[in-house]
DNA sequence: TTGTATGCGTTATCAC
DNA sequence: GTGATAACGCATACAA
């Protein structure tokens, strides 16, 4: 890569001259062995100023940098989290794995993403390949797990924590209520007088994230004594096109709805769309209410009324779980389900026949 | 983390016992020694059909998985690649990761993620810790990088890729043309008769990415000879509330633009929903194009005309041409620019004054 | 406080 | 085709 150059009058170009030096490179430059440098970097307070300075100086000199697999070798530890995190629609997935990212990286942890499509997400090599690869702990997405994942950590010893999951025997969960976040939505609804409304969610077969936001969602339909027609529900994918389409198709065939409920913010920007196309006014018509995995519901117009889901404060739990369980001492207690709150804003009012 | 039990009959439960097994223990199971047991994984062909099912089989009852860290300080080398990539706003980031993780993810390669905020972004110490992961390669975002990079993936005879970047001679280079992307925004404003235009884009003081759109499309401005005003220009951070607000402001003191183009598909969708509360007709009164860096701006009402950036095939291009330089033979040749495109819709139309 | 020596679990180079 | 054996680069228990 460097091209090479006519020889200089100093003996050896320190850095970028023959490949990464060792522990042992470091000590014969210091005048040193090799396990008081190996102590100088990484317990610092064990060692002399004097000698801790020399080994610095010689360190800084050849652009020294560990070995981290020797280093996980003899350690047993990599300072690697793995992250196992299966690609759901385009949403939010980027807010969980950055704020997990960044929570660990002040740990002195880095992140070891996988994050395979939906069909190989339960494909047990994966989680196979990040034990593998040492990674000192675990954060997985979802409380439903292939069988052998637990018994694999088990044997690795490795600590882990579900996201967004709430109950598991399994294992630790970090998350939230999604009854209690659909029982916002609702109550919200039905307070303004709504009665009879309708739904677009994401595919509950295999997304048991959406099918608690749909339990969620039926049981507080039921307690406040709604009608949920199954010709005004619809399961899709994430996404706008897929919203647009499934309010498309809600118009047509729903019946006398006058509000929506929508599964994630993509499929409610995608059914305003719909709406705004088609000339329903928003929220004298029809009333729109999402869950809100993303950033912009206030940004739309109108900006749209949301439960405001947790997904950084996830990551965050996430990680400072599996650090607090890292650092060794107790195992931390099990983190306590995050908040949601209702974010009310122009796309929700009173149903057109309470209104006069 | 199992709970004691019993003591079963069966001498020994395999799975979950007692921590990860070695080779040497599936040696001792197999009846033969540690070296066929690592040919017998690594190099089936090496070894007779018979042995190999046995050692498989005492793999299988063990449960054995590798230790990566061994493997890696014997055989040099991690199966790891690292991606430097700061989050810039909320845009971007996942599409282009996800792309490289699962380009990498096929040829075997597990993404070591660091994704530092901005104000850490050029923080040295970060590339640091990726080598000490041990990564066999490395994709950076952009071209602009702190001094030391270069020099320690040098010494670290570690290949690199730059993402979303066209020139360096520091190395490869995946990325599209910026001033080509400009040029077919202003083009087909300029061809719809707009004359005096304004722009709402990224900081460029620290985002190389938003300083190239710029350069672009002043450029394009000139050549086309339209007018961009000062005070028809703002930089802000990506995202939908600024750019709500920011053309908030161009509304008031702009003066007489009849388009705006917007540096991304955040910053354009809260300029639109700027637009349509202010009840100022798109793209009667006022036209709106966009950089597409995301996914929405066909959902939007009405729907956003942008150029199509790439991200994904970055991500792949990159992940690509990483894998070929890993896999050794010959380094691969220097990617190709990628191609954008221009997807007309309806916020753009007839500047105002070539109307009737 | 510092040096010495052993082991971490693989891969790879030899002989057989 | 298979079995010993020597690295690989570091951490750490022990000795000094």
């Amino acid at each position: 890569m460097s091209s090479p150059r006519a020889p200089s009058r100093r003996p050896a170009a320190p850095p970028s001259r023959r490949g990464p030096s060792s522990l042992a490179d470091v000590a014969s430059l210091a005048g040193v062995s090799s396990g008081t440098v190996s102590r100088a970097l990484s317990r610092p307070e064990m060692i002399s100023e004097a000698t801790r300075s020399r080994v610095m100086a010689a360190v800084e000199r050849l652009g020294y940098v560990a070995n981290g697999s020797a280093r996980a070798l003899a350690a047993r530890r990599t300072l690697t989290v793995g992250a196992l995190v299966p690609r759901f629609g385009t949403s939010s997935f980027p807010t969980l794995v950055q704020a997990l990212e960044s929570t660990l990286a002040q740990g002195g942890y880095t992140l070891l993403l996988s994050a395979p499509e939906h069909a190989r997400a339960h494909d047990p090599a994966l989680l196979r390949t990040l034990l593998e690869r040492g990674v000192d702990a675990v954060a997985l997405l979802g409380a439903e797990q292939p069988p052998q994942t637990f018994s694999l950590l088990a044997t690795h010893r490795v600590p882990f924590v579900m996201m967004w999951a709430t109950h598991s025997d399994q294992g630790p969960c970090v998350g939230f209520d999604e009854h209690a976040a659909a029982a916002l939505v609702v109550d919200h609804l039905a307070d303004l007088g709504h009665r009879r409304i309708g739904f677009v969610g994401g595919r509950t077969a295999d997304n048991e994230r959406a099918r608690a936001r749909w339990r969620g969602l039926l049981a507080a339909v039921a307690r406040r004594g709604l009608i949920l027609a199954d010709a005004a529900t619809i399961e899709t994918d994430y996404g706008f096109r897929e919203g647009y389409d499934a309010m498309s198709v809600l118009l047509e065939r729903a019946g006398p709805i006058t509000a929506v409920v929508c599964g994630n913010d993509y499929l409610a920007a995608g059914a305003l769309s719909a709406l705004n196309r088609r000339g329903v006014a928003v929220p004298e018509a029809m009333s729109l209410a999402s869950f809100n995995d993303n950033d912009f519901a206030g940004y739309l117009t109108p900006p749209l009324t949301t439960v405001r889901v947790p997904l950084q404060q996830m990551g965050e739990q996430a990680g400072h779980w599996l650090l607090g369980s890292l650092r060794g001492t107790s195992p931390p207690a099990r983190p306590a389900p995050l908040p949601v709150s209702l974010v009310v804003r122009a796309t929700t009012g009173p149903a057109p026949a309470a209104r006069r």
